[in-house]
DNA sequence: GCCTTGTTGAGGGAAATCCCCCATTGCCGC
DNA sequence: GCGGCAATGGGGGATTTCCCTCAACAAGGC
C-alpha cells in the first residue's frame, strides 16, 4: 500500500509526458497488473447520439469470456457495465455473477468471491461525460485506495489518449446567424411550426436547422442544444 | 516527493471517511502546508447565469492582500482567477503580478518569481462544472507531481465537502428534487426511455415529471424548460 | 382524522420531433 | 468555372414527446 500511491502518480506523469498509445498501456498494465487487473478498456463518449460510445482507445483482455472472438467494439458498446458509466457519477466497483439466466452485472460496493469484477472510472468534462476507463479481472484488488489511484490514474490516462488521438480532429461549432435565430425561438418556447411561421419559412426548413444545430453542437436533443447554446453564448439565457 | 504520493493518498481516504468540514480542511492543511500553500477556497459552482458560483464551502488565508477584512464571498465571487475556473476544462497554476495598472492574474505553466500564485482544480460531473478548488501561496511547490496530487485530493474534498454541507438544505426554487434531477438529465441530453432506467423509473413517471416541471414553470416546451430552470439556477447550464 | 404535496405508475391517443435520404438556389473564394 | 457552404424545401417513416385522465401510497401539517 505505501508503494501504491507512489507508483500511481509515477504512472500518471509518466502518462502525461508520454508520446503514444503504448505508453499509456505499458504504464497503465504495469501499475494495475500486481493489483489483479488484466482486462482495459478506455474510450470516449458523448452525449451525441443514442450510441454515446464515440470512439474507443484501446480495449484489451479477456472481457468477452470467449477469448476475444467477438468484435471488440461492438461488445464494448452493448456491455451493461460499459453503459452504466453514463449514468453514473462517480467511479465504481462492478461484479459479473452467474446467474440461472445467464450473466448479469452488478454494481456492488466491494466485490468479492468468484467471477469477474472491475472498476469503472467516468471521466467528465465542462459539458458533462467525456469518456471513460474500465479495468477488470479475476481477482481484483478493489480496497478504496486502489480506487483512489486507479482514478488518478485513468483520469491521466484518459486525457492523454484523448490528447494523442483525437488531435488533428477539432470542431468549428459555431451557430450561423439563422441557426441563432431558429435556436433562439425554440428556447422562447415556440415549437417549429410556430417559427416557421414567424421566420417565413416552411416547417420542414426549420426542422432541417435543428438538425444541423444538433449536429454542430454534437448533442443528441434539443433541449440538450439550448443547455450548451446558452452555456456559448449563442443564444441568450 | 516520495512521501508526496502517499500523504495525498492517506489525505483522501481521511477525506472521504471524514464527518464534518474540520476534517476536510485539517487533512488538505496538513497536506499542501508543506508544499507552500496557505491560502484555501472550495466552493461549489453551476455554469447557469453570471453568477455562477454557487455556495463557498471554504474560504481561508490571506486571498485579499488586505488581511481579510472584505466580504470573503463577495470577493471570491468576483476574483478573476476563481471566474476562471468557470472556464478551465483542467486543473492549471496562475500567478498574481503586479502591474502599473494594479494586479493582474495569470494563467501560467509553471508559476515562479515574487507574489502569490496558486493552483486551480475545477471539479466536474455528469452535467459540466460542478465546483472548484483553489489553492495558494508566496512559494508554493508548482510540479506536476503536485497538481496530480493535490487534484485528486482537491476532488475527493469537494465531493466530500458537498456531500456533508448540501445534504439537509437546498435551494428554495420551485422545483423539487426529484424533478430538478429528472431536468437535469434531459438537458444533458438523455431522452425520457434513458432518465428512466437511470433513475429506475417508469418512462411514465418521468413523463410525469416533465410535465409538471413544464407547468410549474409554465412554459410550453421542454427546450423552454431548461432555458427558464437554468435562468432559475435550478439546473446547471 | 383530514388535507396537501411529492412520487410513483397506468391507458389511450394525438402531436411533434427526429431520421434517413434528396434537390435547388445563391454567395464566396480560388 | 468549380467546389464548398449556408439557406431553403421535400418524401416518407420511425421515435419521441405530449396531453388527458385516473389512481395509489407516504410524509407532513393542522
Amino acid at each position: 500500500m505505501s508503494d501504491l500511491a507512489q507508483a500511481a502518480l509515477r504512472t500518471a506523469l509518466m502518462i502525461e509526458a508520454g508520446d503514444g498509445l503504448p505508453v499509456i498501456q505499458n504504464a497503465v498494465r504495469t501499475l494495475a497488473g500486481p493489483l489483479g487487473y488484466d482486462r482495459f478498456l478506455l474510450f470516449s463518449a458523448s452525449t451525441s447520439h443514442e450510441d454515446r460510445i464515440e470512439r474507443v482507445y484501446w480495449v484489451e483482455g479477456d472481457w468477452f469470456a470467449d477469448g476475444g472472438r467477438a468484435d471488440a467494439d461492438t461488445y464494448v458498446r452493448r456491455c451493461p457495465v460499459t453503459r452504466h458509466a453514463l449514468d453514473a457519477r462517480e467511479p465504481f466497483f462492478w461484479s459479473k455473477v452467474d446467474a440461472p439466466d445467464g450473466e448479469r452485472y452488478r454494481v456492488v460496493r466491494s466485490p468479492r468471491g468468484a467471477g469477474v469484477h472491475g472498476l469503472q472510472i467516468p471521466v467528465f468534462g465542462p459539458l458533462g461525460l467525456e469518456g471513460a476507463m474500465s479495468l477488470g479481472g479475476q481477482r481484483i484488488d478493489a480496497s478504496a485506495s486502489v480506487r483512489l489511484a486507479l482514478t488518478l490514474v485513468a483520469t491521466t490516462a484518459f486525457h492523454a489518449a484523448r490528447r494523442l488521438l483525437e488531435a488533428p480532429a477539432s470542431k468549428p461549432g459555431r451557430l450561423s446567424e439563422r441557426e441563432r435565430e431558429v435556436l433562439g425561438w425554440t428556447a422562447s418556447g415556440r415549437r417549429q411550426a410556430e417559427i416557421a411561421a414567424t421566420l417565413g419559412l416552411s416547417e420542414r426548413t426549420v426542422e432541417n436547422h435543428l438538425r444541423r444545430i444538433r449536429q454542430r453542437l454534437g448533442v443528441a436533443t434539443t433541449p440538450q442544444a439550448i443547455r450548451i447554446a446558452i452555456g456559448n453564448g449563442d443564444i441568450a439565457g
